[in-house]
DNA sequence: TAGATTGTTAATCGATTAACAATC
DNA sequence: TAGATTGTTAATCGATTAACAATC
């Protein structure tokens, strides 16, 4: 995937401009926005060059504008409807997670294969695992999010796709094979924290060796 | 963060072994491995060189040994235990997650500042915000997890830090500033949903495209 | 105008991959 | 021994950063 970060960090670039907006800024630099999220400068005028985004020599950018910008080239103007499989824990938190929303991310449904967690009534709806292939036809579904064990990740993946999903987000932690039109984007929770866990304990290593050096 | 990645993909090597090793096999070639977690041959002989692991030419890898030896690396033979504030839809699943357990990481308490979600009698106890910092102190926390509105986390992170916290992973979308004898890890669910989204939509207009082109 | 900031090109840096000698 | 696989070095690739001319 090819600007795969640079995609990322519009994204971030977004989140940050709203802020700045609500807090009264109308234009804004380079500079500010690099501080904001966290890169340099010049990242930020390199991926608004990649994408075609323009400011003002000496006045910066209109945050109105950048934002309309993003959201063109992020495609948040339009609703995405989106499926969760699995209504275990991290299942169930997605569907009542309020965060999509308001980027214009609508969570259509829930699938379960337990029956006794059913129940079609609800705010969004938890249907039977047996439901999906229709439903993701019938609604045209593109987006769907796995949050199924590791075992019956990769199955409900080739459903998925064979109903026409084109983009998955998947928290299994197994590599998944899926062809080439249809993407995935892993989520490993335990992986995440591992990572924090191995590079904490080296920056206490590393600051006890420092003592010693002393 | 010097080698982010190497330190990844060990993690994922060690799952792709556990799963192998039930499978019945004994030991492994590079070519395997790369296939189970999709990186190439090269990138896993890389990997283990950069930490040292070595095998046997001709004969692999033995699974065991080798799983040994990425535990001692990534510090997965020790009970790490850690922390979770915040207890709404991601703070709660996260803290009955149970992918932690299986790789020695121990939730042992979630703080929450609405009084109404606390309950110090639960297997997980959720405390109240304010016995965080003592909690942490008492109990020689290292890890914690992020989990309160965009509105709170800097000011959850600071005290983290203030208590002897040493590596957070954060799931509120808002970039956190720390010292840098902590690390702190982002997942922005939102943004890699959005990612998903972003990129599925770029494949389907390639494909429109390439059969306007036939 | 003088000063500041963009947009882009070139330089740097780091990560991945290819290739192959060493050797089991 | 012949064949296969490792471990490492060199080549490639891509992403980030620095620098600076253009210009508001």
């Amino acid at each position: 995937m090819k600007n795969k970060n640079s995609v990322i960090r519009l994204s971030r670039y977004k989140n940050a401009l709203r802020r700045l907006k609500t807090m009264g800024f109308a234009r804004i630099f380079s500079d500010n926005l690099a501080d904001a999220i966290g890169v340099t400068p010049s990242q930020v005028r390199k991926d608004f060059s990649i994408f075609g985004i323009s400011g003002n020599k000496r006045g910066g950018y209109q945050i109105d504008e950048l934002i309309e910008h993003l959201n063109n080239i992020l495609g948040k103007n339009t609703i995405k409807h989106a499926i969760i499989v699995g209504a275990g824990n991290i299942g169930a938190a997605l569907a009542k997670y309020d965060g999509f929303e308001k980027d214009g991310i609508k969570i259509d449904a829930v699938f379960e294969a337990d029956p006794l967690k059913v129940s079609s009534q609800a705010v969004i709806p938890v249907l039977h695992a047996d439901q999906m292939i229709e439903f993701i036809q019938t609604n045209d579904i593109r987006i769907g999010i796995i949050a199924v064990p590791e075992s019956s990740a990769q199955q409900v993946l080739d459903l998925m796709v064979l109903s026409g999903v084109k983009g998955v987000l998947n928290f299994a932690p197994i590599r998944l094979r899926a062809p080439k039109e249809c993407v995935v984007n892993n989520v490993n929770l335990v992986l995440e924290l591992e990572n924090v866990i191995y590079f904490s304990n080296l920056l206490e290593k590393e600051a006890q060796e420092a003592e010693i050096n002393i």
